[in-house]
DNA sequence: CCATTATCGTTGCATTTGCAACGAAGTCAA
DNA sequence: TTGACTTCGTTGCAAATGCAACGATAATGG
């Protein structure tokens, strides 16, 4: 009809693949630990990072600090990691694996790379394709910062 | 901490890069003409393929079918879109683009293009970059189908 | 035919989400 | 020190979301 294809539309593609890529894997950590997206990526960063505040896991892991502080409850009230008061700035909560936590994450790791692997395997120029997503996410420009 | 490191996980990366993408060029026809996401790939999708189902946009744009209902049911209210019933089957209703969601189209589609280039032109190899994303995208091993 | 089963779109409902507002804590300057 | 301003995390609330259930229509097969 008209000259504009949404399949072929970038943003489209992108949306639609992440969302695939990222529920194929979301399946497997729902299904055996009931964790949700925003609850794997606070466990992940945590596991990265080790101690560190809502704030911090805001700014990194792309989430809403709401979304955070839900998931930290959450994740606290099931074992995985423990809430404590940062001694220096009151303001600020520090989250910290529990050994519960860090044994869950010793089992997802290994199968999150699993997961990767199987799709770069996909790809001719799986090396240029991480290039450049990165290279877009380090990008200030296109859109909105 | 540990020895997985989220930010280099491809999974997070595309969601990370899909939502960035996805937000900036949805700020322009959200501020221009009260669209949401799945009002604007309804109306796209509209646009390239002339009258359709709720059924065929559900499936082909990666929308639940309740929210290609809502959204459908807003563009009318709103004068973009006509719902009918379908003649030959009763069950299916018949969107069709007005001139008004015409008009819109016209207006929104060279500047879905012009971001896309924008965003593109910011990389080395981006015939490659699309390549892999369509291969990805036609992919039925690794994730769910 | 009729009865059963499947498909389509809408809607009710519980859950999730994002945003703003808030209290608590910290910073800064006068 | 005090008072104004900022930052942090939580929470209230309205809106958005996904899923199941529903009524309406079609298809199937006996």
């Amino acid at each position: 009809m008209s000259g504009f294809n949404l399949e072929e539309f970038l943003p489209y593609q992108l949306a639609v693949l992440a969302d695939r890529v990222s529920q194929g894997f979301a399946a497997l950590y729902r299904q055996k630990y009931g964790l949700s997206v925003a609850e794997w990526r606070v466990v992940a960063h945590l596991g990265q990072s080790g101690t560190v505040s809502v704030r911090e896991i805001h700014q990194r892991a792309m989430l809403e600090k709401s979304k955070v502080s839900r998931a930290a409850s959450k994740l606290e009230r099931n074992g995985y990691i423990t809430k404590a008061a940062n001694p220096a700035d009151g303001r600020l909560v520090s989250l910290s694996l529990t050994d519960k936590g860090r044994a869950m994450l010793a089992d997802l790791a290994p199968q999150a790379r699993a997961y990767e692997g199987r799709i770069l395997s996909e790809l001719e120029g799986s090396a240029e394709f991480r290039a450049s997503v990165k290279r877009l996410l380090d990008l200030e420009g296109p859109f909105g910062r």
